[in-house]
Parts: C-alpha cells; sequence; structure tokens
DNA sequence: TTTCTTTGGTAAGGAAAACTTATCAACGAA
DNA sequence: TTCGTTGATAAGTTTTCCTTACCAAAGAAA
C-alpha cells in the first residue's frame, strides 16, 4: 500500500536537486542520464506527484516543485539516517566499534593478553573491553552463562563440555621456579624426584601435577601459597621453590629463573573456549582470529 | 563503499527474527521461502556478517548472531523512519494534508467557496487553508508574487499576462440589482437604455461596463459606493438600483432581485489564474481539480 | 528404531527492474 | 542561423529478484 523508496532513488533526487540538473546527477551516480530520468520518474510515480517542474516545456533550470521541495529534507534525513545504520553495521562486522568481554585465566592475562590487546585495539578506537579473569573452571562457566564472548582457559575436557568448543592457542609448559642462585637454576631442565631435597611451595596450579608420575611432590609441599603475588616474594625471598606453568612466571622478575621439568612433561594446553552453536559477534571472532594470527606468527 | 541496503530486505530479516522463521516471515512477505533466504543472505553478505545462527548446522530454532540482535532494533527504526516519510508524502500527494494557500475576488470567496472548500476539506482534517480577498488585480497580483498558490480572479487579459495561464470556470453576467418591488423587478432582462430613467448607483465592478455601449451610464451615476454591504443596505433601502454581476448579488436577499442585461450582454468571465511553469503543489491541483468538477456538475 | 513433518538451503530458469546506447526536441547563446 | 546544452524517449541488454523443484537435517510421532 504504502510506497516502497528505494535509498538509491532518493539519492539520485537528492543530486538532481542539489546540482540542478539530471546530467550533473548522473555523473556522481556513476549513471548515464537516462537512467536518472527514469530512476525520478519511477520515484515521482511511486509518490504520485510530480517533484520537478515540467521539463519538455520550455522551462530551463531543473527546478523544483513544492512538493519536491517539501520532499527534499525528508529524503535527505532519511538517507543519513540510512547511512548512519549502514556504517555502524560495517563498522561493527569490521571490529571497529562494539563491546568485546572476555574472560582468561590470569597466566595468559597477565603475560600475553596486555600487549596483545594493546596491538588489537589499535585501529579499533571505538571498541570497548570488558575483561575478567578467574581460574579455568570459572572461565569456563562464564562462557557457559554467556556472560563473555569467549574464554581463555586450559583444563579443558572435552567430554564433559560437548556444547563447547576448545581451540588450544598456547602449550604452556610445568617447571620449576626458583632464584637465580639457587643450584637448580643451572638445569636445563630437571626430573621431579630432583626436587624432593628442596623445599617446595604449593600454589593453585600445583593440581596440575596430580595425575602424574610427579604427585607425591604434591604431599610433600610444606607451604601452600594460593596468592601468585605473595608466592613470588616468597620465591624472591629464597624462601624455597615451586612448579609453575610457564606462562604464569612474571616476565622481567630479576631474582627468579625457570627450568622446564622434564619428566613429566606436562604441558597444559591453554586455548579458546566458545560455545558451540552460538557465533562470535564481529569484534570477538575479530579477536579470536588475531590472537590465533598472533600465536601462529610467534611460533614461526 | 557503504553498502546500500534496501528497505524491503530490513523488513524480510525483522520479519524473520520476530516471526522466528524463514517460512513465516515468506508468508508475511507474499514472498516464498527461498526468497527470503536469498534476501537475507544478501542483505548479511552486504552488512559482512551473519545475522542468524548458522542454520544447516544442528540449531534447530531460527535465532540471530549477537551482530543481528544488535542490528535488529536499528533496522526497524529505519523502516519506521521510512514509512513515516512515504506516508507523508503520499498523504500531501493525495491532498490529505498540506498547507493551501488561496486568494479571490469577493463575490466567488463569498458566494461560491465557503460551501465548496466545506466539501474539499471534509475528508482532509489535517488541511490548512489561507484564504486572501481582493479584486481581481490584486488577486493576480498575489498570484504572481507567489504568495498564493493560485487565484480566483476575472478581468483577465492573457495578452498582458503571458506568463500566466487563465481557466475560466463562472460566466458572471452582468445585471441590474433592485428592490422587489421596483418597476424593473417584473423584467426578465433588461436593455442599458432603459436604467436611464432610475437613480444608478455606481460600484466597483462598474467600470466593467467601460468598454460596452453602455458606458454612459456611467457618467449619469450620481452616487458611488465601493463598499459593498453599504451599497446592498442602499438599495434595500430604495435608494436606487445599480448593476453587478450575478455572483456579487447576495444570494439570500428577500429585499432584492436581479434582472440580467440583455444589452449589452457583458459576461464576465471568473477563474483560475496560475503561474505558467509552477506546477501547483498537490492540495492544490486537487482543489483546482475538485473546483473544475464541480463547476461542471452545477451546469449539467 | 523408522517414518513423517518441518526446518531452511541450493540450483536453474524466468520475470521484472535497472541501466545502456542511440536518438530526439526544445531552448539559449554565439 | 548554427551550435551546445538541456532532459525525454525507444529499444535492447544486463542485473536483480523471485519462482519452482529439489535436497539435507532435525524433531516428532508411530
Amino acid at each position: 500500500m504504502l510506497p516502497e523508496l528505494k535509498i538509491t532513488q532518493l539519492r539520485h533526487f537528492v543530486w538532481v536537486a542539489e546540482l540542478k540538473g539530471f546530467h550533473a546527477a548522473a555523473e556522481k551516480a556513476h549513471r548515464t542520464q537516462p537512467a536518472i530520468s527514469l530512476s525520478i520518474r519511477d520515484l515521482e510515480n511511486k509518490l504520485g506527484e510530480g517533484l520537478f517542474e515540467k521539463r519538455n516545456a520550455k522551462t530551463a533550470k531543473t527546478e523544483l516543485t513544492p512538493f519536491g521541495r517539501y520532499f527534499l529534507p525528508k529524503a535527505k534525513e532519511l538517507i543519513a539516517h540510512h547511512d548512519r545504520v549502514a556504517e555502524d553495521m560495517t563498522l561493527l562486522a569490521e571490529h571497529k566499534t562494539g563491546h568485546l568481554r572476555i574472560a582468561s585465566v590470569p597466566s595468559i592475562a597477565t603475560r600475553i593478553l596486555p600487549e596483545l590487546l594493546l596491538q588489537f585495539v589499535a585501529d579499533s578506537p571505538d571498541l570497548h573491553i570488558s575483561f575478567f579473569d578467574g581460574n579455568s573452571d570459572a572461565v569456563i562457566k562464564m562462557v557457559e552463562s554467556q556472560e563473555v564472548d569467549f574464554g581463555i582457559a586450559s583444563l579443558f575436557h572435552e567430554e564433559e563440555h560437548s556444547d563447547k568448543s576448545f581451540t588450544p592457542i598456547w602449550d604452556d609448559q610445568i617447571g620449576v621456579v626458583c632464584p637465580i642462585n639457587h643450584p637448580i637454576a643451572e638445569f636445563d631442565e630437571i626430573h621431579w624426584e630432583e626436587l624432593t631435597q628442596y623445599r617446595l611451595i604449593g600454589n593453585g596450579t600445583s593440581r596440575i601435577l596430580e595425575d602424574t608420575e610427579a604427585s607425591p611432590l604434591l604431599g610433600q609441599s610444606q607451604f601452600y601459597i594460593s596468592n601468585m603475588i605473595s608466592l613470588i616474594a616468597m620465591l624472591e625471598a629464597g624462601f624455597g621453590i615451586t612448579t609453575l606453568p610457564w606462562y604464569a612466571v612474571p616476565k622481567d622478575s630479576q631474582k627468579l629463573t625457570f627450568v622446564p621439568l622434564s619428566s613429566p612433561k606436562v604441558i597444559r594446553h591453554i586455548g579458546i573456549v566458545q560455545m558451540n552453536n552460538k557465533s562470535l559477534s564481529p569484534p570477538a571472532e575479530a579477536l579470536v582470529e588475531f590472537i590465533k594470527q598472533q600465536s601462529q606468527d610467534h611460533q614461526d
């Protein structure tokens, strides 16, 4: 019942009106002049009224009818609205804008994400990012409840989470962290049994060793420190040694060093967790791609 | 560079989203389901991002992606805006709304226009009308300066006004107005020379007779009254008689009667004056058409 | 389980819309 | 007058859109 006005037609109309000529408008539209003529005529038919003064008669200038004059600002507004929406959506699709929510385990959150996000955000000034951290279980829970677009976690058992998918990105090897002047600091790698003679401090990541041959180490620990800051302080004070995944070791520590465990060689796969049937928002998708790309580059 | 979103496509998208299905949307759009599928796919390609969750996979329900969810309200707004504009313009073209300015000579203004406008406005509740009256010269001036959309006037000499067009509507015959008990009230028509024996009052319309054989009458007039109300009062008081065009005679006078002049038979053509190269606004055009139609009907 | 029904996606052909080239008439300027 | 410009018009082609016919997947019912 209502006519369906095409944005293109409105543009033609506005151009003819503002450039005062069909030829000029045609050039601007990258069309030929008859195309514009027909487009305008069609628009006039749809609206049921002439937009320009009868142009076959002796009139020289292309001039709007009162009806056309009334229509012009409305057409311009509608075009502007359309362009605003189109631009918004395009920017969003190109992840230049939007809101991104992610959750990550602390190790990646502190060691990897900061500079990675910095790079990612560089050409997306309007992108808002909400960031949460927690252990892998917490991260997975947030993915499940869709509080976040995706999560970065380890300890992922596909059997228990058939509704989610896991894409491994980082291989995080467990090793021993000790002061640089500690005897084992010289080692290139170390066997778990060699640790028994030292004071081992347990921490939140220790349970990774639970199902390995090194599990006896866990019972041996006299100290358990869950807070990472405190743990590092204790280690730096020479209080003892601990096992940690590589990415959980502070990057710039002058006083600590990392020696990989050769046996058991425990590799913790950390990667991206997302819901299977939910596709990601464009910025989220873009970040995931960016992460994959970056980790690829770093491996080469 | 920016994609050009078609309103139709947006409608399809909104329908699929709100009716939660392509089939339902297809029915609403009076299209087949594949048409909707293709329309949505095209829209997705334009935006560069999926709007609905991948539907080939095991997902049952038609569900929006986050991107689609974000787009939905914007699409609805844009459609609403479009419809508002389309409706506005359609109403305007159908003269259901708008602003109409006309000028008319008093005779038509008082005798014809009131009930004619009443009829015309009946189905156009939002139509605003500005009305001016004046003698023919004044009316034509207002048309020239485009203060009014068109004018209703007589005394039109095409030679002097080649930039305007005149459409005669009413034929207004000059006659004698006298009290009903006056001797000439009995006549069916009258010759100008028969008037010389009575006291003739001149008025604003008298100069119509200037170029006719009856011009001697003008010099004979002892009284001249320009104001119509006063003139009528004088006539009703039996002070004398006058010549007037038929349409200038008060319609419902109980005390006066009109006797046409048979010689000279002076017919004053009253009609519509408008600019040649300016087309009328839709309501103006509609009123002109309405007037033509009405006068036609009344003649039959 | 198998079958039926519903979902939407895909392919191929045809109708409709949009655009092109070629041409025309009208007007203004040189 | 002639030329250069305006936009309208006709005919034909390209592109877009839509249709019919068919398919695969998944949920419901037998």
